[in-house]
RNA sequence: GGGGAAGUGGCGGAAUGGUAGACGCGCUGGCCUCAGGAGCCAGUGUCCGUAAGGAUGUGGGGGUUCGAAUCCCCCCUUCCCCA
């Protein structure tokens, strides 16, 4: 292989610096020139080895759905910058990327232009990828993943095997959510703001089909508890998942239907309320609903309100503000602990989903079921008083009272408070054997069935004597068929007859592929894990590679997938630690949620024609000033607010760095390369350059290892730089820290400009790649001040400010400062009561007058 | 309705009990220039003042403290999550 040395770059230039002629920051053949050298070098090629400490620094990985967007940046930017920061710190850092490559968008694209979702997609992805090369990002591009190869859905096919022979994937019939946009059904997680699909925002329906699931549930209390495991996940996103798993306690308990041999289960939290019962509620799609209306004079009523209520999305059934609408069906419950006989409705705000799909009525403690109480005119019975002392009145009362009081109405149990007569009567309740307390979960078992064709096929044959068939291991992949007709509004799969018909691998039989395709969050539950080896072909990674590199320490994407990617990433990581396959039960040790892109005060999208595009800003300021703008910009979990005027900013900076280099060259290559220590320094501005220099280390440093705060990390860098710019060598040693000053500028700016870094690396002479330099740390001796600023505070409001030598004792600082003519001057004629000494910053004298 | 996060110059943002506004953008004045939207120098929270200096100031109100953007209580506004 010809490799150029990176060395003989600056030949071609080394003539800049040295006589009339300047030579420009032409960013663009800088980068190219560099992005092609790390290449041919493999710079960021990295392999497992113990002997070093590891870090595994992620990214989200792109749908590739044409080009990057500007939270693609921001997103890359972060991770590139942390993860040469890490490199430069001395870890074995593992920094992959790859692609999120099944999904609707290829098939909406192939109808709409004419192509195939395949070539569609491999096409993004090769523009992608050249444009985060373009970038500078330091991936080690060996690894890179594609969720549509078959080499990567061939383990993703061959997990779902896993889940099915553990019995944690299963086939039933159930109501699911229907995107009837997207042609397809939808997991709960993916129903969002409201009730719409999260992809096309489509307003979701129910529609009763038989789907695949995956037993997610099983993991639902582990996947709680071990949040308290995840102190560098933001408080947030644990609490947004805590809510979504709805982790709650309660008491299943049946009512009996008066004359018939029908009990209904229901679910309830507050069994504190029982005597409170006065009516019971079905969801409309409850399996005893049809039952019931056989049963029932108001039979025709009620399955018309049940197929009405199907018609309708959830949200719209559920929030607050709709309409409390039912039927009465007529017939009666016995309530068991009193007897008594309470009226049997179907309800349409209650949702088959949660609980039983059934409830017991408590309008005086309920404010659902006190709305619809009082539309119905059932009656409320109040058996909780507030504390205060004073008394409800079910009939008047014009709210349901849902916070803690008093029992009464309630047998034994009166002038129990709330929270001790939970507790005691789920006891009781259980011991007289008319209920079970139980705890229940809103997180619901994952829907992964998917009525498209871009995605990975579901491994299983349907088979007319042997029923449902897995596909056999050694039978993986099932090759998605590539030759196939895109059509509007339909899976083409079910029309590639000669794919569907197959052989039954049980007994050989006559059988039927599974046409549906896998949910695309299951070919992203487990990425990370392949890009430890993702060469392998023994499994779907190697156990020793996912041991070394395992678990990821930082993970960097956006809040969006909060109760999405990151709850199903756990469930794969726990489900394969029980298979024995990964060490850790958690992926992701660090989560940084970067904020969105905005401009003009909303988030960027086509529709607002707000839109700034990567490739635009690249050619034109080039990929150092975007990473750096990005960085500079704003903290990284807040929202960054784009403007064109701080993008010029950010290169301006980066132009100022360069002349400082070009601007010296001459100088800056004969100056001594050892670092002048701070004794053998003498003049003032020399010793304070020193001193900035090693403290903008220690800054810079912290800002990025501990804060996690780019924006200020840049500022130092920006204050460094300003302080060179001001500062005029004129012997020896003062060449010799101003040397130092530019090269810690470049090497600590290396993570966030890579490119110039290295250009200017390379023209100061020095060896080798500056990104594979060692980041410095500061010299202790160096941050010593000479000299402070104390400050005179009356009142604790600053009056003066006073110089003195960094060492005096805080008596004498003291001392000095109430001894100043000035001090005397203001504290004439008053009262001194205090003064207060803080050592280092200030004196504050405390006067009355 | 419940929970969470946030509110600081003209703008993006610094400062987590000790000199509010680092750094950048913008703006003003000047230098350089054929010219400049390049570069350099100076200034830039508000009010009074030529200045020195003073007053005031971190959504509003109260509190703790020698001292509060920062801690506590109440209120207002915005965003997010859950109902």
């Amino acid at each position: 292989m010809d490799i150029i040395s990176p060395d003989s770059a600056h030949l071609a230039h080394s003539c800049a610096g040295q006589g009339g002629f300047r030579m420009a920051y032409a960013f663009d053949a800088i980068e190219k020139k560099w992005q092609q050298y790390w290449e041919e070098h493999g710079v960021f090629n990295v392999e497992a080895d113990p002997s070093l400490q590891k870090f595994y620094c992620l990214e989200m990985f792109p749908y590739p759905s044409g080009a990057l967007h500007m939270g693609h940046l921001r997103n890359y930017s972060i991770g590139d910058m942390l993860a040469r920061f890490l490199r430069m710190k001395g870890f074995n850092v593992l920094h992959p990327m790859g692609y999120d490559a099944f999904g609707l968008p290829a098939e909406n694209a192939a109808i709409k232009y004419g192509t195939h979702p395949n070539k569609w997609t491999w096409d993004n992805i090769e523009h992608m990828t050249t444009q985060l090369k373009r970038m500078g990002c330091s991936y080690d591009w060996r690894r890179r993943v594609e969720t549509c190869n078959p080499d990567y859905y061939r383990w993703t096919q061959w997990l779902f095997l896993q889940f099915y022979h553990k019995g944690l994937a299963y086939r039933k019939k159930a109501p699911v959510n229907w995107c009837e946009s997207c042609k397809t059904v939808l997991a709960n997680e993916q129903v969002i703001n409201e009730g719409h699909c999260w992809r096309c925002g489509t307003s979701v329906i129910k529609r009763n089909l038989e789907q695949w699931f995956l037993r997610i549930t099983d993991y639902a209390q582990e996947l709680l508890d071990s949040l308290d495991d995840l102190p560098g996940w933001p408080e947030r996103v644990k609490l947004m998942q805590r809510n979504w798993i709805g982790r709650s306690e309660g008491v299943r308990l049946s009512f009996c239907v008066e004359g018939h041999d029908i009990s209904i289960e229901t679910f309830t939290t507050r069994i504190d309320t029982i005597y409170g019962v006065t009516f019971l509620a079905l969801a409309p799609e409850h399996p005893a609903v049809l039952e019931l209306a056989s049963l029932s004079e108001n039979g025709e009523k009620i399955r018309n309100f049940a197929a009405e209520c199907a018609q309708a999305n959830e949200s719209e059934r559920t929030i607050a503000g709709t309409a409390k609408r039912g039927v009465d069906t007529g017939l009666s419950a016995v309530h068991p602990v009193t007897g008594e006989r309470v009226p049997i409705w179907v309800a349409n705000y209650i949702l088959m989903e949660y609980g039983t799909g059934a409830i017991m009525g408590v309008p005086a403690h309920d404010q659902r079921d006190f709305e619809f109480a009082r539309t119905y005119g059932i009656p409320v019975r109040v058996v909780i008083n507030p504390p205060d002392g004073t008394s409800l009145d079910g009939d008047t009362m014009d709210a349901a009272y849902e916070q803690d009081g008093i029992q009464c109405n309630s047998g034994q149990f009166d002038g129990l408070p709330t929270r001790d007569a939970l507790s005691r009567m789920a006891i009781w309740f259980e011991e007289n054997g008319w209920g079970k307390r139980e705890v229940n979960y809103r997180l619901r078992d994952w829907l992964i069935s998917r009525q498209r064709y871009w995605g990975a096929p579901i491994p299983v044959v349907y088979c007319e004597s042997c029923g449902v068939v897995p596909i056999p291991e050694k039978d993986l992949p099932v090759e998605l068929p590539i030759d196939v007709k895109m059509k509007k509004g339909g899976n083409p799969l079910d029309e590639v007859e000669e794919w569907i018909a197959t052989t039954c691998p049980s007994c050989g039989g006559p059988a039927r592929r599974e046409t549906d395709t896998m949910d695309t969050f299951i070919c992203s539950s487990w990425y990370f894990l392949r890009f430890t080896s993702p060469w392998t072909q023994e499994g779907p990674f190697r156990k020793e590679d996912a041991a070394y590199w395992m678990p990821v320490d930082q993970y960097i994407g956006g809040i969006e997938h909060a109760c999405l990617h990151l709850i199903y990433a756990r469930f794969f990581t726990k489900f394969l630690a029980d298979l024995g396959l990964v060490e850790v039960r958690e992926p992701f040790t660090n989560l940084l949620t970067q904020g969105m892109v905005i401009k003009d005060g909303a988030k960027m999208s086509k529709s607002k024609g707000n839109v700034v595009d990567p490739d635009e800003i690249i050619n034109t300021y080039g990929a150092d000033t975007a990473r750096l703008f990005i960085l500079f910009a704003s903290p990284p979990e807040k929202d960054l607010d784009w403007s064109d005027q701080g993008v010029e900013g950010a290169h301006r900076f980066l132009h100022r760095v360069w002349r400082l280099v070009e601007e010296h060259l001459g100088d800056l290559r004969k100056a001594p390369r050892v670092p002048c220590s701070m004794e053998n320094l003498q003049k003032p501005h020399t010793r304070d350059l020193k001193r900035i220099i090693h403290s903008t280390i220690q800054r810079v440093t912290r800002d990025i290892e501990e804060e996690r705060q780019f924006n200020t990390a840049v500022a130092r860098l920006m204050e460094l730089s300003n302080a060179l710019s001001n500062f005029s060598p004129e012997n020896e040693k003062d060449w010799s820290v101003f040397r130092e000053g530019v090269q810690t500028l470049i090497v600590c700016l290396t993570p966030i400009a890579p490119h110039i870094s290295e250009e200017l690396w390379d023209m100061l002479g020095n060896e080798g790649f500056v990104s594979s330099e060692n980041w410095p740390s500061p010299d202790e001796s160096a941050l010593v001040e000479d000299e402070m600023t104390v400050v005179l505070q009356v009142n604790g409001k600053v009056r003066q400010e006073f110089k003195m030598p960094a060492d005096i004792s805080p008596d004498e600082m003291r001392e000095r400062i109430l001894a100043d003519p000035a001090t005397k001057r203001r504290l004439d004629g008053k009262d001194v009561v205090k003064v207060i000494t803080v050592p280092g910053k200030l004196v504050n004298v405390v006067v009355r007058n």
